[in-house]
RNA sequence: GGAGAGGUGGCAGAGAGGUCGAAUGCACCGGUCUUGAAAACCGGAGCGCGGGAAACCGUGCCGUGGGUUCGAAUCCCACCCUCUCCGCCA
């Protein structure tokens, strides 16, 4: 959401800012019907006046006067009943055509239609040779025991699976470091509800354009398809002191995602699946473009940092137009080596929003001069799993079909090399 | 799942159809007094939208959304949330 002062003067802008994003969206018709939307409001507010001042007489006035002015304010009311009316409709178009308005993208952002064209920014670590033939982590893991495919579709459905022996504590060894390691940068970590209100979905932007990607209940809430949306959510029609700022959390929480329209992709592995876990960085700033840029380079450094650390080859990229959301500015996405694929694979974007999600979800604070601004809001994954596995595994296996564990989650796992040898 | 109580300003808490944006207390801000502070006393103070250079004016806001009424914090309906008791449960 977009404060609509700003997208009046800014028409041009934001109608450049949906053609870069490849969205189609008409800055004129909400204009016009935010004149409707003014006009109406400012008619009705008059019959309003109109109806308080008569109103307001009446318990003074004499009995017989009574009458008469209950019939000319009966008047007045079914008057004013129809405009409300025609207010209400005028609201409901406008609210609609409101929550479609795209953010601008930043003036960094590359054109492009789709993530193909987004940028490398930089790399790091050297792509993976092997003097053997390497196998894939579905082979490898399957192999080692670490993963059961079959079981996972037999009780899940496709895209199922389970983790299990050293895939499971791998992926504890990996909570455990990013714990401690996300923990060490001031973050306040956090367990948030992974069943949510709606409203918490249109918060960040999920609803109305993603909803054929979640997963909702008969109770009509729905699953987090990240930790994003309990924890931006968390401060939701609050007012915070500006001192407080900025807000650092580090959400961990399992994410729900139907994948749907892409039953052709990823169909193996550990790649895209319907739930995974993921900790997740969010940081409420503010409101200024220095502080949120300040931050999103931040969050995105703190993940390149974590995968360094593990020794995982990787590039970051900046998304192109096409690739951004709806209320994203600006995002990077960070992508690890995937030897069998032949590529980098994404496994961390990190975005700032200015006020747009702030706008949705109500969360203030108050500045020097004690005037109330919308915080600014980013998030950033930190590391999702299984599908860090993926590239863990292939770039770690050796001629043997064993793995080689990165030697900072050694100590998580008591051992050095997971192998068929218990 | 069953039975009941309740959601009012930063907090506590009155208000039970009209004079209520809302008593009172605490906290807060300004002033008087004081060498300074405390106490006491006097005064001020909510948020959104529209108009205005401003003073200010209009409008809306008592959990949320509807309804009844000339008029709703107050009556009715639905939903959300909190608390108490019973049942079930990791």
């Amino acid at each position: 959401m977009l404060d609509i002062k700003f997208i009046r003067e800014n028409k041009d802008l934001i109608q450049s800012g949906a053609k870069k994003k490849h969205i189609d969206f008409d800055v004129n018709k909400l204009l016009e019907v935010d004149d409707k939307r003014k006009e109406i409001i400012s008619k009705v507010d008059e019959m309003r006046a109109e109806q308080n001042l008569v109103t307001d007489k009446i318990s003074l006035v004499s009995e017989n006067e009574r009458g008469e002015m209950i019939e000319k304010s009966k008047e007045i009311k079914a008057n004013l009943q129809k405009q409300e009316e025609t207010m209400k409709e005028v609201m409901k178009e406008w609210q609609l055509l409101m929550l479609q308005v795209p953010n601008i993208p930043d003036m960094s952002v590359p054109d492009g239609v789709s993530d193909e064209e987004n940028q490398e920014i930089k790399s790091w670590g050297e792509k993976t040779r092997f003097d053997f033939e390497p196998k894939s982590h579905v082979d490898i893991m399957t192999n080692l025991e670490m993963v059961d495919f079959e079981r996972g579709s037999k009780i899940h459905g496709f895209r199922g699976y389970y983790l299990l022996n050293d895939g499971a504590r791998l992926s504890w060894a990996i909570w455990n470091y990013a714990n401690e390691f996300f923990g060490q940068k001031g973050f306040i970590p956090m367990l948030p509800p992974a069943i949510v209100k709606k409203e918490n979905l249109y918060g960040t932007g999920h609803l109305p354009n993603d909803a054929e990607d979640v997963y909702n209940t008969q109770d009509d809430d729905y699953l987090i398809g990240t930790a994003e949306i309990p924890v931006t959510g968390f401060h939701s029609g609050e007012v915070l002191k500006q001192e407080e700022l900025p807000k650092k959390y580090l959400g961990f929480s399992p994410c729900f995602r139907r994948e749907a329209g892409s039953y052709g992709k990823d169909t193996k592995g550990l790649i895209r699946v319907q739930e995974f876990y993921k900790v997740e960085q969010v940081i409420l700033c503010e409101a200024s473009h220095q502080e949120s840029v300040k931050w999103h380079e931040w969050i995105n450094r703190n993940t390149e940092e974590f995968i360094e650390s593990l020794g995982i080859p990787y590039h970051t990229v900046i998304n192109c137009g096409g690739d951004l959301g709806q209320g994203q500015v600006k995002k990077y996405d960070i992508e690890l080596w995937v030897p069998l694929e032949n590529k980098y694979r994404e496994i961390s974007s990190a975005s700032y929003f200015h006020d747009f999600q702030a706008r949705r979800f109500n969360i203030k604070y108050k500045d020097q001069d004690g005037k109330s601004k919308y915080v600014h809001t980013l998030n950033s994954t930190a590391i999702p799993t299984p599908r860090i596995l993926v590239s863990l595994v292939e770039n770690f296996q050796q001629a043997d079909g064993s793995i080689k564990i990165p030697e900072v989650l050694r100590k998580y796992m008591n051992k050095e090399i997971i192998s068929k040898e218990k």
